[in-house]
DNA sequence: AAATAATATATTGTACACAATTTAATTGTG
DNA sequence: CACAATTAAATTGTGTACAATATATTATTT
C-alpha cells in the first residue's frame, strides 16, 4: 500500500450531513486495521485476536463458564464453542463440565496458557507503538468508544 | 445513561498502564455493536452491512474496478468477489471485463441498486440516533478513528 | 412424579476477513 | 517476437460473527 499519505476523505465525506455514516466506516475500518496490526505479533504465539482477548479474560480471572466469557466479550456461544475447542487443541485452554450444573462448561488454563501471558506482555507496548498516539489519547478514545458501545447496546431492540 | 446493566470495567480496566489493550478491546466490541445495529435496518433491504458498504461506494461513484472499491473499503478480492457475486444474484450490480483490460472486473449499479439509495436515506437517521451522541461529538470520534487507522496501516510493515 | 419451562451449550448454515495460491491478461526486456 | 515479470481477479482454506435450531440438564408447575 505504500503510500498513506492520501486523501482521506472517508466515505461521503464531502457531505457533512452523513457524519453518522462517516462514522460507522471509520469504526469498521479503524477495528480491521487494529486486527491486521495484532496479526503478525499474534501470529507468533499461534494465536487470532479473538482467541487472545478469550485468554486475556481468562487470565484476569480463571475458571469462568463459557456464558460469563461470553457476556464479558459481547460474544455468543455460537462464535465461543468452536474457538474455545480450537484453544483446547491448542493446549492452551481445558473444558470440563461443571459438577454441580452439567450444562456449564468450566474453561480452566493449562500451564502452557497461563505462561503466554508473560509472553504477551511485549504485544501491548508495539500496538500502543503503532497507534501513534499518546496515553492520553488512547484513554480518551477509549472513554468514548465505551460510551458509544453502551448506547449501540441499549438502543438495540429500540429500533 | 440511566441503566447500563453491568459495571463497565472494560478489559483489565484495573491496571491504568493498559489503556492500549484496553482500546483495542472497546475498538473491536463497539465495532461489532455498530454492525449489530445495522443489521436488523439493512435486512429489510436484504443487505449485509459490508453488502451495504460497497453500495455506498457505488452510489459516490458508478462503474468502478474491484480494486478500486478495495481500495476505498481496506478490503481484498478474497472477500470482495464472493461479495459481490452475492450482489449481483440480488440483482444490485452488474459485473462485466472491462475491454480495454480483460483483468479487470467494471462493478455497475442495477436500477434496483440506484433506487435503494433513496429507501436507505433514513438508515443512517436511526444509526445517528441509536449512537445517543451529537453530531460534534461524532465527528470527533470519526477524526480520532481516521487517525489512528491512519497510523495503524502507516505502520504496518514497521514492526 | 410427569409435564413444562427455563437455562447452557452445541450445531448448522450463511457471510465475511484474510493469507496463500492460481489463472489469465498485460507489460517490459532482450 | 519470445519470455519473464507484473497485474487483476478468482480460488482455496481457516477462523470468526451470528441467527436459528437442537440437545441436554435443571427448575417449576400442576
Amino acid at each position: 500500500m505504500t503510500n498513506t499519505t492520501a486523501p482521506d476523505k472517508s466515505l461521503s465525506a464531502t457531505k457533512v450531513s452523513n457524519v453518522d455514516l462517516q462514522l460507522c466506516f471509520a469504526l469498521y475500518s479503524a477495528s480491521l486495521s487494529m486486527t491486521k496490526t495484532y496479526k503478525p505479533l499474534l501470529s507468533k504465539l499461534k494465536l487470532t485476536y479473538p482467541q487472545y482477548l478469550v485468554l486475556l479474560v481468562l487470565w484476569e480471572k480463571d475458571g469462568m463458564t463459557v456464558n460469563s466469557i461470553s457476556e464479558r466479550l459481547f460474544s455468543d456461544s455460537g462464535t465461543l464453542t468452536p474457538l474455545l475447542k480450537r484453544l483446547e487443541k491448542l493446549g492452551m485452554i481445558q473444558r470440563q463440565r461443571a459438577r454441580e450444573d452439567e450444562r456449564k462448561v468450566i474453561i480452566t488454563l493449562t500451564e502452557a496458557g497461563r505462561l503466554l501471558q508473560t509472553e504477551s506482555t511485549n504485544v501491548h507496548s508495539q500496538i500502543a507503538c503503532s497507534t501513534g498516539c499518546t496515553i492520553t489519547e488512547l484513554q480518551a478514545l477509549n472513554n468514548q468508544l465505551i460510551m458509544l458501545r453502551t448506547n449501540l447496546i441499549k438502543n438495540l431492540n429500540t429500533v
